[in-house]
RNA sequence: CCCGCCUUAGCUCAAUUGGCAGAGCAUCGGACUGUAGAUCCGGGGGUUGCUGGUUCAAGUCCGGCAGGCGGGACCA
């Protein structure tokens, strides 16, 4: 693969890279290291999805994956106790790995490394570098709902921040809720003689109910590993307007599951609505915002697709991590 | 450390003098749309923060504890 083959790899289906030129030059290098942290989740869900579709493509343009199991942010997220974040994480390894993610990716946990002397050194030293107003703001989209905030709450940020350079990552992966954060991370490290990763986005899930996120505590997901009933129902009861395709959660699956692999998809649909149609995503924006399909079509292709899609996670899941959640 | 106020359904809040714990929103189901939503109809949902006491009877009165909010004090 060329520079220009990865770069295109890489940039697909993303919001933002920042910058271009840096990834570049990462690209170069040799062995250059791609991270992304998550909190360990009961379920994981197409959100997640979307970020290690990412991931996967990332190591096909040759960085070297780490993925952080962050499970102090999450117990700093007032998500549990340690021992049981713990024991999610596994669990979410699994689900990463039956995504398609290769064995040689690094998983590690949090915990492993973020009371070590020289991370906490650094935490501090953030500390004293970043406005209250700014930690908080930087963590709007990502803090669980409550009024009583906590100091958890600005910790969170600096800890991340340091995650970085403890992994010596060259690039961070992240959805659209973590770019306060990298933003963060850009501004401050060069502050205490640290280089800033590269930063990429992708963009955000809508909820199946039409809510901003899809969100694991909201329950408005669906998850990597559902069976094929769950995911029909689901879908059945999806948020999915006609003719609108912003904020529309089905036409955002069919966006980035349909058509990773496939260039067009086949929609099957009555004689009597119009016949089968075999359409391009661009094809299949345009027919749908002029409501020449229909949302129930629509539902019923992503659905299938879907479905087939998923089949290789349970698969896995069924092998490796038969007990479940 | 001290004082005051607050804690009731998933959320926001009602409940007379101590007398069968309710409403709105959310959720779920049905109707209507060739989807969902909207709309109409219907259902479920509670250890009233925990704990001890008074009483025939406690969400309500008294004590203790926990959490939250506000104030005071301490500041050599």
């Amino acid at each position: 693969m060329d520079l220009e083959a990865k770069m295109e790899l890489i940039s697909k289906g993303t919001m933002e890279i920042i910058s271009p030129e840096e990834l570049e030059k990462k690209l170069n290098k040799a062995n250059p290291v791609a991270y992304i942290g998550y909190e360990p989740s009961g379920k994981i869900h197409l959100g997640h999805a979307i970020t290690i579709l990412k991931m996967i493509d990332l190591q096909k343009a040759g960085f070297q994956i780490k993925i952080l199991l962050a499970d102090y942010h999450a117990f700093l997220n007032a998500k549990g106790s340690l021992e049981n974040i713990k024991k999610i994480s596994e669990y979410n390894k699994h689900c990463f790995l039956s995504l398609g993610l290769s064995n040689d990716a690094q998983f590690i946990l949090g915990s492993d490394f973020q009371t070590k002397e020289e991370y906490t050194t650094q935490v501090y030293q953030l500390a004293t570098l970043t406005t209250l107003v700014r930690a908080k703001r930087s963590m709007a989209q990502i803090t669980r709902e409550s009024e009583h905030h906590k100091v958890a709450e600005v910790i969170y940020p600096l800890m991340q921040v340091v995650d970085m350079i403890s992994l010596k990552v060259d690039l961070s992966l992240g959805g659209l809720e973590q770019r306060k954060i990298h933003m963060l991370a850009r501004e401050n490290l060069p502050r205490i003689n640290e280089e800033a990763p590269v930063c990429i986005h992708t963009p955000l899930l809508h909820g199946i109910d039409g809510g901003e996120k899809m969100s694991t505590s909201k329950g408005n997901f669906i998850a990597i590993d559902d069976i094929p009933l769950e995911i029909k129902e689901k879908i059945k009861k999806s948020y999915c307007p006609a003719g609108i395709i912003e904020g529309n959660p089905i036409m955002e699956i069919a966006h980035h599951f349909l058509f990773r692999e496939n260039e067009k998809i086949l929609i099957k649909r009555p004689e009597k609505f119009g016949g089968d149609l075999e359409l391009s995503y661009l094809e299949l924006r345009k027919l749908y915002q002029n409501k020449e399909l229909h949302p129930l079509d629509l539902k019923n292709t992503v659905t299938e697709y879907l479905i087939e899609f998923l089949e290789p996670v349970r698969a896995y899941m069924e092998k490796n991590y038969p007990q479940g959640m």
